[in-house]
DNA sequence: AAACGCTATCTTGTATTACAAAGTAATGGG
DNA sequence: CCCATTACTTTGTAATACAAGATAGCGTTT
């Protein structure tokens, strides 16, 4: 398992939910959408269960459209709820990513930490 | 298990590596420490279990100190393959982290947004 | 019509990891 | 001697990103 997987874990679900909040969209589209936002290679065999596990929870529904060319899509929805845990999930987010970003900046010039204990 | 557990996935072991390599420290103390960073509430459960899957990895290296008061301590170092380590997730923090974040925001006011297909 | 490529969705299985919970052990104070 | 505190370890569970594979509709080319 990459690096990347591991810090998309738990936070994909609300950037999906950020993207169907601003627009009705279908899975295949998504993933394009993602990219374009800065997430490339998101792989339909995650976005799909996300959107499912979103639809059982409550938070998106979905609706049956045809398509002009290709199969019928299953356009997404945000929901009450899903507006709410977006929120949630959002405010979260902006807890943990401000201090782990000044950790991981890491002082500019670490040359200069020589502790007592080193 | 919560939105925070998920969120800290895989970024815990870079903050951990990021406070050792600021100062050798041993596993009490740096609950401590993360805590004073803005993450508090990470167990000793938690904890222990990073260090040693770090060490197994040889991202960090441990000695044992005798303590003042109570048991001995097990004082962890970054490595020089921690310190490539640390920089390698650092950079794929920020590369998730800036998009994430901007999607998230969500634009201020989305009222607004009522695109055709809503 | 057959073959192909593109669009579109779904399912199954695996690896990873935060955390809870429980246990072990050393120290010093009462 | 008991107990609180410090300090570390182990076991088990739940959650989830992703790979891999299956299914199927549509248009274009052969």
């Amino acid at each position: 398992m990459t690096i990347r997987s591991q810090l998309l874990k738990g936070i994909l679900d609300a950037c999906v939910m950020a993207i169907v909040e601003e627009q009705a969209i279908y899975g295949y589209e998504l993933s394009q959408k993602l990219q374009k936002a800065g997430l490339p290679d998101i792989s339909d065999g995650t976005i799909y269960p996300v959107l499912l596990r979103l639809q059982k929870n409550g938070f998106i529904r979905s609706e049956m459209r045809p398509s002009d060319s290709g199969p019928n899509r299953k356009y997404y929805f945000l929901t009450d709820n899903g507006t709410e845990e977006l929120e949630r999930i959002a405010k979260e987010w902006m807890l943990i990513a401000s201090p782990v970003s000044n950790l991981l900046k890491r002082g500019e010039n670490n040359a200069k930490h020589k502790t007592i204990n080193q």
